[in-house]
DNA sequence: GTTAGTGCAAACGTTTTGCACGCTA
DNA sequence: TAGCGTGCAAAACGTTTGCACTAAC
């Protein structure tokens, strides 16, 4: 489960990437963990931006690109032409929801095991596999619709 | 598996699904299914263009949008930024090269069905599933290469 | 001090738009 | 012939770039 973390503790999390702990990346790694809803660039550069109004985008998208490269990140389900990131970074899947473009992290780790076992009982040849990423598509069903529907 | 259609079964595609049989929607339909490839719109305009010089790279973007929403197309994984669009609709997986940007179709029933039922077993709570994805990133190890590390 | 990171503005590539015209059913 | 589809050019959008400046180690 992600968990809000410090200003100190995304600090902390950098510098054990080799990564130099400049205070744009503490606080744009700090705003990836925290908002937690998969964040677009944009929507991290918006929830800094009042506090640290002189952070650009362009070193937001920078930044995120060394997350990325730096295991720190993922991109994710870019639908709609936008690009999302993940700052949690353990192995696990999505729910997309089509109605509010909503991703709902899915931790299921007999799924994630049942997949690594099937793809290598599989054995796909001329093919060598470095990720599995399964996305179910769907819609968020609030709780007044499903009163709703059992009526 | 993906066959080779002709223009006119491109035709009754299309008037099957209620669409008006324009030139243009069944020349960019048949490039669709045929290149087999899942392209982008520009790989479309580009590979229709010699033959047809009129039909102009907007009309391939919304004859896509059309196309994918009568179901004649679904869009699929678009990383690196650019849409590409499966004009094969029946239920399947991909598998994507991250070397050559590949996309293979993945046509395996067993695992459709496991991924079905494993969901139909979990029942989430709030959330309707309308589709499930599967990629499987990773590369193409040509054969040369598998001689190599055979060695 | 050196190297890597940042901010700015401009450029880029992909996709969408508005509108006049053309063609399908 | 009514209404949808098309082509064009321009605009919009997300993202990347080059470069001079700055700051972390």
């Amino acid at each position: 489960m992600v968990q809000k973390i410090s200003f100190e503790e995304a600090r902390e999390r950098l510098m054990k990437r080799n990564l130099k702990a400049t205070p744009q990346r503490v606080v744009i790694y700090e705003a990836l963990v925290n908002m937690n809803n998969h964040p677009t660039a944009e929507m991290i550069y918006e929830h800094i931006h009042s506090n640290n109004p002189s952070i650009s985008l362009a070193t937001v998208y920078k930044t995120l690109d060394t997350f990325v490269d730096s295991k720190l990140a993922d991109k994710v389900l870019s639908d709609h032409g936008v690009t999302r990131y993940d700052g949690y970074t353990d192995t696990h899947n999505h729910l997309y929801c089509t109605n509010t473009e909503e991703l709902i992290d899915y931790e299921d780790e007999e799924l994630v095991k049942m997949l690594e076992q099937y793809f290598e009982s599989k054995r796909i040849s001329n093919f060598k596999i470095h990720d599995i990423r399964l996305q179910v598509l769907g819609e968020k069903i609030d709780v007044r619709q499903q009163v709703e529907l059992s009526k």
